[in-house]
DNA sequence: ATCCAAACCGAAATTTCTTCGTGAATATTC
DNA sequence: GAATATTCACGAAGAAATTTCGGTTTGGAT
């Protein structure tokens, strides 16, 4: 079945193509974790305190100042054994994050069951914003630091970030064709409509913890460009 | 006067309050170079190389990579004379944006006289894409590395940034005096709408070279985002 | 031409990341 | 449950980069 179809399938009330959005979140939330998988669980209780900590040391002083010994003496081992673990601070850094992205999606795929596409599309945008306020440490690492990164090439990671978009692209493709979104606009450029606005929001809160209430404002944020978007495609229709 | 006047002042067919317009543009495009001035020619020269060397191998090799010595090799110095310029790397790289900042801001202003506020809009979002696609390695650097950077304490870039926002929010303000922008919506929320929005844009094509026109992209989304604004306006009038 | 401050550089010090050899803890096998 | 193998942990040494320091050269005013 070529991707196509997605776009050219009939508009309807519920939204089409389920199997195809199960399939993507069920993809997207369980990513392989690494290969090689640790044997004791001495070691796995490690991995998580070297994670922990990495995480508070990176949120509070950046990857680039951010001092391996440091993070070692968080997570309670020598500076040493953090390289059994990971190769270098770099490839710890963007470890990091990544847990706590499968964690995102797999919570978004339960709470978007039995929703229209166009529930599904709020709820995105407004769980995206949640879910950074909850976890300010993580967002901190996640959207100023590894985001914008062109130099993340790690895999896994890379599939990561641009499956934020890809579920966008999606819900976004079935808003089209349930006529609810302008059929002749970029479908990219309505994704990075919505990615820029929502994201926005979230980096002047992680900024300068303005607005005040990150829930509430991408909440109002995300009701308001669904509502643009409406409101285009009936103009133009 | 106080700022509130420029939000209650009477809509207008020319933008309003070009005082306000002029001085602030002015600020912003000739914030003050660093206290130290250089004494002789030749090392106002060197200075140049070192901003010159270090924006490219910024910009190829990311912050953190980048190594001293390269940029002290391209500057056609050694290492330690650098250090007569700027007490650290960290320090070098705040510094490299800085100018052409002032440059973007300098052309804005000359570009945007006798100009609607609409048009003042338009322009701004599309010269900031334009100007990114003009000067790619400094984009890079700065959307990418400089601007999310909750570490940018330096206080010179920092108003730089503000500034960025700055200039919206002048602009917006007029658009919703004039009656075009709703004035029912909060104004940050109206700002980071389309500060996100075209710089999603941007990122994506400093990250992926998509779309592969820049600037035909830019100017797409600055009339939508303008079109949806005044729509918006429109329905809830 | 002389003098002084500014600019420059090589070498050394410092800091941080990373590797390595070895010993301790844990799991596996008999 | 003892012997053996594997995994895990650490201190010390090595490597790589930033930054400092002392002395030399250069530019420009007098």
């Amino acid at each position: 079945m070529p991707a196509k179809d997605v776009i050219t399938a009939q508009p309807s009330a519920a939204p089409q193509s389920d199997n195809g959005w199960d399939s993507l979140l069920q993809e997207i939330s369980h990513r392989p974790k690494r290969a090689t998988e640790r044997k004791q669980d001495r070691s796995k209780r490690t991995e998580q305190q070297i994670l922990t900590g990495a995480l508070r040391v990176f949120a509070r002083d950046g990857i680039s100042r951010s001092r391996i010994a440091d993070i070692a003496a968080e997570a309670g081992i020598s500076a040493s054994t953090l390289y059994e673990y990971y190769k270098s601070k770099e490839d710890l850094a963007y470890d990091v994050p990544l847990s706590h992205l499968a964690e995102f999606f797999e919570g978004y795929h339960a709470a978007a069951a039995n929703k229209t596409t166009r529930e599904r599309l709020l709820l995105y945008l407004v769980m995206s914003a949640d879910y950074a306020r909850e976890h300010a440490e993580w967002a901190r690492l996640f959207y100023l630091e590894i985001w914008p990164s062109i130099f993340v090439t790690d895999t896994d990671l890379r599939h990561s970030i641009n499956d934020f978009t890809r579920v966008l692209l999606f819900l976004v493709n079935d808003a089209i064709a349930e006529g609810w979104i302008a059929r002749d606009r970029n479908l990219y450029e309505t994704v990075a409509l919505l990615t820029g606005g929502i994201n926005q929001i979230i980096i002047t809160w992680l900024l300068y913890r303005k607005p005040r209430n990150l829930t509430k404002a991408g909440t109002e944020m995300a009701e308001r460009l669904i509502a643009m978007l409406e409101i285009e495609a009936g103009a133009t229709r």
